[in-house]
DNA sequence: ACATTAATCTCGATG
DNA sequence: CATCGAGGTTAATGT
């Protein structure tokens, strides 16, 4: 075992009550416990999910998360959603780490038949991730300016609600006319058209005048099948990215 | 530090230099690679992010993914897709971890002021998952017993593909209409209509006889607006779920 | 490489 | 609680 400052703490090849022993107390204390060994996953809840034995690294976070990662792939193999209440217990020789929720009712279960690792980690992070290149950012350089969708276009509101969801940026161009807005922050595919459309719709319900409303899909390209449902709605697109900064 | 069977080496409040060795041995040798210490991370590609100084665990994998997690939430904070090549250096008193990759291009850099922990682990996993509950189980449930969705309902294509897209399930009612079917695992709201009702169209120009064509959206129940955009489209819904087990 | 869609999507905002 | 839409979505599949 190895400690250090009250901060980290380390077992390598653990026997289970020792594993079991530390795991626990990580847990009760809101710290961040790691395992590695070789182990069969059971899921069972929204879907089902059975993975036989192989070596795999198992995270459980102080917020209930639990992530079961294999050495491919950015996403877990198997994981619970925050909120979840791990355990531990031996059962039958094999070391079984359970999270469970409920709401809906689910179960993840990993038995490991051997522990290499198990890591007890405290975390203190109150820093807040700062990202630039949103839609947001989007939505703000076109407020900023409105000349870059098309000349003398004004605009209304953002998040104007209709029946079919919130507009993006509700507007006016040169000649008075309804415009809606909808931005993507990447290249868009056929949906965001089918998007664009139903919120097209819905405020010509709304308004009855569905005729002289405008349909300004933003994004800094399209798919020639988005394209193609766009110049059949008769629906417009203007090429525009996020701020690169 | 700590070795056990050629399999996993580790190292608690390491100096950065034999931390560095480490992690460019376990790199090298195709391990997954852990670290935890109080770090900045910063990240520049698609969009542009920035993390003050925290406690985080990341993790490394030998398929050139790369992952931050701090103490909350099933995501990392940050991350690096497969694919990137892994990098460590001591730079004006910082361990920095640089994953990096080419279109596009993206760069994940982590300085640690402090490293409490080094993790290398040998990962041997040849297992894959089993998964049910998925569309693909719905799918075959109705292909199975077709009448769960009517009676004398007759699948004739999965995947068919039109203009718009491919069609889950392409079949004919009772009286010989063409049936549009799209599934969903699970509750649906308004954008699984449009993508029906995109389909529905395509197959309409496709077989110049739209007036015939109906469309079914199978899942186990639909939101509220998602029922009123049916009844407008002239859609039809079906209640059904994927198979429990 | 691009296009399209599913996902145990996750996550946050909002009513 | 449910709903809705963004996401550096990711992952899989087809072209």
């Amino acid at each position: 075992m190895t400690t250090h400052g009250d901060a980290t703490e380390t077992l390598s090849d653990p026997d289970f009550d020792a594993a079991g022993d530390l795991v626990e107390r990580g847990i009760d204390a809101g710290a961040l416990v790691t395992l590695f060994g070789r182990c069969r996953v059971d899921y069972d809840g929204r879907a089902t999910s059975t993975l036989g034995p192989g070596d795999r690294h198992v995270m459980l976070k102080p917020d209930g998360a639990a992530l079961v990662h294999t050495d491919e792939g950015q996403q877990p193999v198997n994981w619970q959603p925050p909120g979840c209440e791990h355990a531990v217990r031996v059962v039958d020789g094999e070391f079984v780490v359970e999270s469970e929720r409920s709401s809906p009712d689910e179960l993840l279960s990993i038995a490991f038949e051997s522990l290499s690792h198990v890591g007890v980690f405290d975390v203190t992070d109150a820093t807040d991730l700062s990202l630039t290149g949103t839609e947001e950012d989007l939505r703000e350089r076109i407020l900023d300016d409105p000349d870059l969708l098309e000349p003398a276009f004004t605009p209304l509101a953002t998040e104007r609600s209709t029946p079919a969801g919130a507009i993006d940026i509700y507007g006016e161009d040169a000649d008075g006319r309804t415009v809606v807005v909808e931005l993507k922050r990447r290249r868009v595919g056929p949906d965001a058209v089918g998007q664009l459309d139903r919120y097209v719709q819905a405020l010509g319900r709304d308004l009855h005048d569905e005729a002289e409303i405008r349909g300004l899909l933003v994004a800094p390209s399209v798919t020639d099948r988005a394209r193609e449902l766009l110049a059949q709605k008769g629906l417009e697109f203007v090429s525009l990215a996020p701020p690169e900064e």
